[in-house]
DNA sequence: CCTTGACCTAGAGTAAGGTCTAGGGTGTAT
DNA sequence: ATACACCCTAGACCTTACTCTAGGTCAAGG
């Protein structure tokens, strides 16, 4: 799978996935002989993991630590886990601050639905 | 309230505090005499609105917007009550985003578990 | 009086995360 | 054989949102 087509197919952009490598958050990519990327499935699944992540809000240098840790061995694991769980600590947080600020915002739309009604019977 | 008691109250730093004033993004802070900022309960509400909507991911321009709006009168209510659901719409998408990574994530430190457990029972 | 601490402004600097440009190679359709 | 679509790298540039620095005012305590 060539670059565009894992551009498209995961909707990020081609400098965002060639950034990914050069700084290290997507393990090197296979080449075919004249130097173009070659997406393997193993790619693939490390862009779907990090797509997803960034998305959530991850910071880069924490998925690249866990990445670093995938790649030197399996007695990393236990450190590994830890990441996961922090970091999904972390999104449940926010998720929770986010929820507020829903809240307050259900609040104030639901006022200015009430004043809108208002003015409207007030042209009557 | 002085900037740095606001400051400690809704944990801002000062110098965030004056760059939402100067930006325009809280609305213009009254002064005593000597020129120092003196917040009453109305900048009050606007921080509180401000960081509660930053907290949530808001962008700054979004807010000004919207700070804009209240500013200019009680014709733009339509107007403003369009971005309050707009930006609603934008935070439940970013929760459901975040609550995908969370499912990952939690598959993911299952299989942690169970693999760690699976290497304490080779120790025997 | 003078030092300390809190306040002020303007403007430069920083961090995170991309995005864009210049310059160049390759493969294939016309 | 040349034009077009993709691919490459290195490195500059950009956006968002602060954060820091320099230089200065002012009031209270020792």
């Amino acid at each position: 799978m060539k670059i565009s087509e894992v551009s498209k197919t995961y909707d990020i952009s081609i400098d965002t996935i060639r950034y990914y490598e050069r700084i290290g958050l997507l393990p090197t990519v296979n080449r075919l002989e004249n130097g173009i990327r070659d997406f393997n499935s193993i790619s693939i699944e490390w862009i779907e993991f990090i797509k997803c992540m960034r998305n959530a809000g991850l910071p880069i240098e924490v998925l690249k630590d866990y990445v670093t840790l995938v790649q030197s061995g399996d007695d990393t694991k236990e450190e590994r886990k830890k990441i996961l769980v922090d970091q999904r600590d972390v999104i449940l947080g926010k998720m929770a601050e986010m929820q507020e600020t829903v809240d307050l915002l259900n609040y104030k739309i639901d006022v200015y639905e009430k004043e809108l009604v208002k003015t409207e019977n007030n042209l009557k």
